[in-house]
DNA sequence: TTGTAAGCGTTATCAA
DNA sequence: TTGATAACGCTTACAA
């Protein structure tokens, strides 16, 4: 048995009314009189009327509904950052598609699709690793979509709002951390070059060694594909090198747990016989024994911003085409623990 | 500059065919010819031609997409199911948004509204920790659309098919498990009892105290929210009861990572002093040092499951209101490591 | 095998 | 302040 749904026809039957005087009362405007909007609404709600955003998004050309699409949203980075978005959308009167590429270039482009097919109004998006070529978001933007990138951006693209942290200076600062703390043998896990944040932050870690006359050592500096069996891997093959680091700079979460776990379980003391810093936002980086000295990504204002800029351009008047895109760079934070500092108290 | 967007009338025009004819040759109608279909779609795609979803849902009252609604993506259990059911949706020609209740009423029925309006085909859903009625299903499926309930149910709903594992007897074997390992006096941290599987999970560890004629000691039963905050508060108010337990289930991964790291950081050896059990998908429960032994749910098998009982129901001829629906309930598999194990071997 | 035209449920444009 | 009616871009009888 198929029930139908209720439409404003059924709502203007109901207070023998015309559609037209539906519809504006539903979307409160002011030509209809106070007392009739009260009524409409209040028959949409005894029927049980439900707004059909298909229909509506036809007429108007907007559905109040923006994409996201990240890599994974199990990690805290992205978990977090979208939570932010959320609730920023939810703020300013929007519904959110949220969309993993899972790391793949092809999944990444059947999201595009995907958003664009749904007539999203804007699209938020951080990075595939896979991702080089950006000719499907060239395609949205070409559809008058307007896409935000954070975290992960794809810099040779005009015409996008980029947002990002200072990588190059987050790893400096780690770096510089640790050999403060006297490590004289630091080595680093990284990510895939292609993406240029792993890139930034290698040059980072590699710019702190020179800054402190420091050599840099090829054979101490790994780069993983971000997975856990790779992780691993790098950890292992890190902490057997020739010549063994006394302090381990990891570029994402992962690496940093596998690296202080396989450490431990070949009787290492951390942070005597070898410090690790990560990057995290995970909660059991301060749990952990021993804790995670990790550089701490601001993502709440990078969901908070990414979402603000992404209406800010829908919002434009699009007569000519001249909104101002703009590149924000952010801060991070080092949060020092124990895996750093072995004057840290376990124990907070 | 507003770009205008191509539509079949565009596509119809460039070829001199009717837009019915480049309706049908992109919709694999076999009645159009092979080489009209062809033709059709080259120069659609030529055209950068994309299929506006809102016109063709409008049309024939159905999406292709389906919501998922989960209490917060970045979860392990949550990430995985949610993984498998994009898979398993991407098969089968569907898309999917995902949306985070974040275990809040108010949100869950915000997500409900959207997802009515978007008009998905349908909703796959397991609920907050929040939610006690569940109206705003009722609405879904009055208006048609299936929901399906995975892990978190809503046993009271009628009409509705629901996939669960056997959380009695995964916490009656976990804590089985800790009593032939030798431990006398076994504790529980548990979620909020509203949530069925937290009341069977208690449920199944009492009867396994039971069954081995031990007592049932309400001071070492504790129960949290889920957040951080509370597993540690739950976690230290637990190991400094005054008679303290030897042994502790844990009904959710982040409680068991709270619990065995706080242990550590009061000096309590694990599993010597204090064993743990949780319930984890997480891979740092392999990772961590110790390791820990973890209740683990068949997640893959909930997802394509939930996803396949659901679009078995949207296919279901509708004209007579007799869809079979069911209960499935999976089994769960204890994997034991070294927090309940003094002889497993921390390195693998 | 293809074309014509009606219709999906809204919003927008006129007129009243 | 309201009503009639034409769009929006697609699918689908019904005709040819």
């Amino acid at each position: 048995m198929i029930k139908k749904k209720i439409n404003i026809y059924d709502v203007a039957k109901a207070l023998d009314v015309s559609i037209s005087t539906v519809s504006r009362a539903l979307n409160n405007n002011p030509k209809i009189s106070a007392d009739t909007t009260r009524k409409v609404k209040q028959m949409a709600e005894k029927l049980g009327f439900q707004k059909n955003a298909l229909a509506s998004g036809l007429m108007t050309n907007k559905t109040k509904t923006i994409g996201v699409i990240v890599p994974q949203i199990n990690r805290e980075f992205f978990a977090q950052t979208v939570r932010s978005i959320e609730d920023t959308a939810f703020e300013m009167g929007y519904s959110v598609m949220i969309c993993q590429s899972h790391d793949s270039y092809l999944k990444e482009q059947a999201n595009i699709n995907t958003l664009m097919s749904s007539r999203v109004d804007g699209i938020i998006v951080s990075l595939a690793l896979e991702t080089t070529d950006l000719k499907h978001f060239e395609k949205a933007i070409d559809a008058d979509i307007p896409v935000v990138f954070f975290d992960r951006v794809g810099l040779e693209l005009p015409n996008t709002t980029k947002i990002m942290v200072d990588n190059f200076s987050s790893a400096h600062k780690a770096t510089s951390h640790l050999i403060q703390q006297g490590y004289k043998h630091i080595g680093y896990i990284g990510g895939p070059l292609m993406r240029q944040i792993f890139e930034e932050r290698l040059g980072g870690y590699k710019q702190a060694l020179i800054d402190h006359n420091m050599p840099i050592d090829d054979s101490i500096i790994e780069k993983t594909d971000l997975t856990q069996q790779d992780c691993y891997r790098a950890a292992k093959s890190i902490l057997h090198a020739s010549n063994p680091p006394d302090a381990i700079l990891c570029a994402n979460h992962l690496t940093s747990v596998n690296t202080i776990f396989y450490a431990m379980s070949i009787n290492r003391i951390i942070p005597n016989d070898v410090a690790v810093v990560g990057f995290s936002e995970n909660p059991i980086a301060e749990l952990m024994i021993p804790s995670l000295t990790a550089v701490r990504q601001p993502c709440y204002e990078m969901g908070k911003l990414a979402m603000q800029k992404l209406v800010e351009e829908i919002d434009f008047d699009q007569e000519m085409n001249n909104f101002i895109h703009s590149t924000i760079v952010l801060d991070t934070k080092l949060d020092v623990r124990a895996s750093s500092n072995g004057s840290f108290a376990a124990n907070n």
